[in-house]
DNA sequence: GATATTTCATAGTGATCGCTATGAAACATG
DNA sequence: CATGTTTCATAGCGATCACTATGAAATATC
């Protein structure tokens, strides 16, 4: 999981991984079936990690606290000494050969679906009146997805943590009902 | 370009490129040295295009203007019907092997540099009072720069034109001073 | 303890990678 | 027209890619 939050789908080999697996290739190969099917088990692993992006939007009590929970974790997790900078969803298979078209486009999948789930939590603020009824959720949605897919560039271009906490004050502030919410902290 | 843009620097073949070019790889090697001197003359070529996102920063008449710009050029540039979705310096060179570390540095260097430029826009309108003196210039400028690297994921993801330009518009919200900059336009 | 089954390392498959040595055609110079 | 230079396609370089056939060791079954 690591090489391939390091250096993506591609450009990991597999001799990168049995190296660091120290197993060899017959091995992964009875296990996983290739290198996509270890590939996604990574992303799996990755995405059972101590803090789901799923579990933040359900538990937080609004989409205001969702969106900030999400980027406050992105923000801790893409700037981790313990692991690569970035974020392994954000980063593994952006750009790709014909043949990885598939991978990628399982990635694009877990990002549309994180995306949806944060709009459905918005959508639902709006129905019940916690958030202006004039809210554009899709796109309130899209920018805290985009946000999050961007810091992990940064992240993986240098920026410090403080920076992209600093960012995620910023960002928060795109929030209708502004007020109301400082008040709720 | 075209094929960097839409695959990415290791994921394009020299193959790839000499089918598309019509040459054959001696030619290369003799006009560019190599797959990275190519490559790097493709990025050249990129930001050489109709707008590069230095001009508009220092073409417009305000930080809020320059941000604003950039990222309405960016919705519509991602989105473009004639060339692939997202963004080249965005998309090309995330993830990597080792031994791409450097072509992974450049586009860096280029990212890190537009916002470099975008901060001191902003900085220098908070000098002079235009922006409230208490504005993070450095995040604020990492907010828009982290939005247009999430706009190339979201675009090559398949979000509309329209969903990225309302999500701009979203962004934009953050600005200090809204009342002020929407009384501007 | 002998046999059957599973586990996995060794070695190597064909294909493709970035790149280049060679030589023929095209051009410029006298 | 002859000669020297440049241009670039053909063919192939070694290295590495994802992947697998084979066989030995380890385990399970009787």
């Amino acid at each position: 999981m690591m090489l391939f939050w390091k250096h993506g789908y591609e450009a990991t080999s597999l001799s990168d991984l049995t190296e660091a697996l120290g197993v060899t290739p017959s091995s992964i190969y009875a296990a996983f079936g290739d290198k996509k099917g270890l590939f996604l088990a990574a992303v799996d692993s990755y995405l059972s990690g101590p803090v789901t992006s799923e579990a933040i939007i359900q538990e937080a009590a609004t989409a205001f606290d969702a969106s900030q929970s999400l980027l406050r974790a992105a923000a801790l997790g893409f700037t981790d000494k313990t692991t690569p900078r970035g974020c392994l969803l954000a980063s593994a298979a952006i750009s790709c050969s014909r043949e990885a078209t598939d991978v990628q486009e399982a990635l694009a999948t877990v990002r549309r679906q994180i995306g949806r789930s944060l709009r459905e939590k918005i959508a639902r603020d709006v129905r019940s009146g916690r958030l202006p009824s004039g809210t554009d959720a899709t796109a309130l949605a899209a920018h805290t997805m985009a946000l999050i897919q961007g810091m992990s560039t940064l992240a993986r271009d240098g920026a410090t943590r403080n920076l992209l906490l600093r960012l995620v004050q910023t960002a928060l502030d795109c929030w209708p009902d502004r007020s109301k919410m400082k008040n709720a902290e």
